[in-house]
DNA sequence: CGCGGGCTTGAGAGATATCAAAACTCGTGG
DNA sequence: CCACGAGTTTTGATATCTCTCAAGCCCGCG
């Protein structure tokens, strides 16, 4: 039945792979290099675990194949707040293999995959595919986006439009990696996760929660979320998916000539 | 009496020099290519102005010589909520410069000076000093670094830690690139700028500093920031620099290994 | 001297946090 | 199969922080 056997065994290729060559278009050697890379080291998780160690760089960057992740910064005093999660097809901790003394630790979710590369591996890869490298800036930089997205909406949102713009998001981003079957996908977090990346309490998120559920935007049950209607709920969020870098016609113009060394 | 002179003209580095220069060991020829080509395009700003156009992508990226800038996302209905702020020897628009839309504008303020390089100058620089690309990317990672703390500021902290907060950052960078003097900083910033960059209205800003004021923590008055202890306001703030990647001892263990060609 | 932008202060409203407890879910063991 | 218990969700009542609106103040500038 799958009539796309005959362009390309795109089934095959990673997400991460089918979203950098959103990015910048790339050349058939250039995916076959980063999927091979990305096969070597497989890891599946059967429970909610940590990757890596706190406060330790990784020597491999972790890529998510599949299931969900959630980076949290990590307080003195022990507290952890959530700073971002990712799906498949994110790279999960490139920002701590650059920091002297990370202070964020990445959670895999139950039932998340991920893939690992040595970060030499990586860096080879970067320069014998400049292209690679060029994408794998443009993902970084979408992620900063991300991040300044949700300062954004702790800053200047209310508690529904916090949630809602969240979700929204979320829904975004599974739907580019074909996790939404319609209108619903599979979602592990708590409330309390929610409530966390919005700035919330986690008892004000149940409220909240329960009024978009009033007002049939949003039906969260069974780590099941349904959106009947998505626009309903980007126009309670002032959802502008832009950042993202999502759409691919619109995505960075092929212009070849940023390029700095992953080193 | 600069009795410097017989060691190198350290003088003559522009900021960001000096400042990838502690992220990784940068060889004389990588320094001074940098230097030369920051030196191609410079610009003063007397008056407050924007740095290129809304939402169209730069062609040249701009780094901070001298003074203040600071970023903005715009939202849909006109408004703008500060989310960076630059000193010397920051990277104004890279973010912009991947973005297929950006949604960002950099405001400069009065007397701040930058320098451009057209981004293929920057490309080929990265490509032929390795260890300039790599400095970039810990760049990057710190500005997102960055981010993240202001994110965890906003959702986490009350008003009075928030703007301690903001103050320590603002102090430990201005710190490095050699502004401070004697506990005291130029600070351009209005009320409203630092409201905003805290989640708060300016009329609770303007209260949270009388009361930091009150408890001699704090003096703001005539764009001079002056602190006495800066330690109490760490106190204060729960701040804790390490995620600003300062201290040029604990910076990046050497490890040339890791590198992506900024394309 | 008058004017405007930014700073300061006040009073009241409202959104969200806090504290507390009940209801529900799900895996586990008897 | 049922009972148990930990973790999660739900609900309620109250406290409080921050916002909103409004006015006065200060100072530099034309």
């Amino acid at each position: 039945m799958n009539m796309e056997i005959g362009i390309a065994p795109h089934a095959a290729e990673p997400p991460l792979v089918r979203k950098l060559n959103r990015y910048v278009a790339l050349s058939s050697r250039d995916r076959h290099a980063l999927t091979h890379a990305l096969s070597l080291d497989v890891r599946n998780v059967r429970f909610i675990s940590m990757l890596g160690e706190a406060s330790v760089r990784p020597t491999k960057v972790a890529v998510m194949t599949d299931g969900w992740a959630c980076c949290y910064r990590v307080l003195r005093d022990g507290q952890r707040r959530l700073v971002a999660c990712y799906l498949p097809g994110d790279v999960c901790d490139l920002h701590m293999v650059f920091a002297a003394k990370p202070n964020t630790i990445v959670m895999l979710l139950a039932g998340a995959r991920i893939a690992r590369m040595p970060r030499e591996a990586l860096a080879r890869l970067g320069e014998a595919h400049p292209r690679v490298a060029r994408a794998l800036w443009c993902d970084a930089q979408i992620a900063s986006a991300i991040t300044r997205e949700w300062m954004i909406n702790i800053a200047h949102r209310d508690a529904r439009a916090r949630v809602a713009h969240l979700l929204c998001e979320f829904m975004a981003r599974a739907d580019a990696v074909g996790l939404m079957r319609d209108g619903r996908l599979a979602f592990p977090l708590m409330q309390s996760d929610l409530a966390d990346a919005c700035g919330l309490t986690a008892t004000h998120t149940n409220r909240v929660l329960r009024s978009l559920r009033e007002d049939g935007l949003v039906a969260l049950r069974d780590h099941m979320l349904t959106v009947p209607d998505r626009a309903a709920l980007a126009a309670v969020a002032d959802f502008c998916p832009d950042y993202l870098g999502l759409d691919a016609d619109a995505a960075a113009p092929d212009v070849p000539e940023l390029r700095i060394p992953l080193h």
